[in-house]
DNA sequence: CCTTTCGCCTATTTAATACAGGTTAACCAG
DNA sequence: CTGGTTAACCTGTATTAAATAGGCGAAAGG
């Protein structure tokens, strides 16, 4: 489905999204619109699900990160998981196995703020947060291969 | 030091990076070099981190993710954080507060091979291993404003 | 063994970006 | 109040990149 060239491209792509075809396809070894071509159908089998920018949230004022762990109270779980939904700075959230329920992602600008949206999910929820201290893998794709 | 042009643009890109600048500048009311200009001050500021694509896990083998907690043994700390960083499976990972010390990203493509990644890391830590289910909430950016 | 398909190539057209030059509005100092 | 300076924007043009058309050759299937 995936050959060599494809994770060579997508290895490329993942680093710099803006390189040229040319450049590109000189990294490959192969004319500019074969690498298009190749490009066109990695979309088309969605491969590649997006073309996008990775924005700084420190940048945009967040400076801060949670991990929460949401169990919602008996007869909350859709109303807690759509409170997820509607809470913007809630990044991410994975619907797991286990005792948790739900475990995401939240970013904010001040302790104040973090209060506000935990105290909204305590109605419906118990709640364990840990704050993000670092981050010592940056996003990445598991090995190609 | 952000506009609402600036976050205009940014809300744009990340929902299609390959939106083309006269398209771009079409949208938020501006010529294409005057919105050119904006993405050079942008990356320079390290507000745009890096163009990329968002590639699909699913399409490269990997349809399955779990988020691992991760207590360190005493003393191992430090071997533990570099085990992390050695495992291209773990694709995200952080350095929290509380009493786990890393929460992180596992994508694997069998059980089998979530039971020797996690073979691996019992010897050094203790680690509680949820499977995710769904994910209510795609990727997404805290509000701009 | 002939035909079809697929992936690739080169050459060319079309489109996008980068650049140059000029206008206006805001701000500060004389 | 006024001249100078800066900053952000504009239009028009040059340059560069991407998309497309057309053809070649190898591999697969009848």
């Amino acid at each position: 489905m995936l050959d060599e060239l494809d994770r060579t491209i997508l290895e490329i792509l993942i680093d710099d999204a803006r390189i040229s075809l040319k450049e590109l396809s000189q990294k490959v070894g192969l004319s500019s619109p074969s690498v298009s071509e190749r490009l066109r159908r990695l979309e088309e089998k969605k491969v590649i699900r997006a073309f996008t920018v990775d924005i700084d949230p420190v940048a945009l004022g967040y400076s801060l990160t949670a991990i929460v762990r949401v169990r919602p109270l008996p007869g909350m779980l859709h109303i807690v998981e759509k409170l997820i939904k509607e809470t913007p700075e809630i990044t991410e959230c994975d619907k797991v196995t286990g005792d948790d329920c739900f475990i995401g992602k939240l970013q904010f600008r001040t302790m104040e703020q973090l209060d506000t949206i935990l105290d909204r999910l305590a109605e419906k929820a118990e709640t364990n947060t840990s704050i993000v201290k670092a981050s010592p893998v940056k996003r990445r794709l598991p090995p190609l291969s």
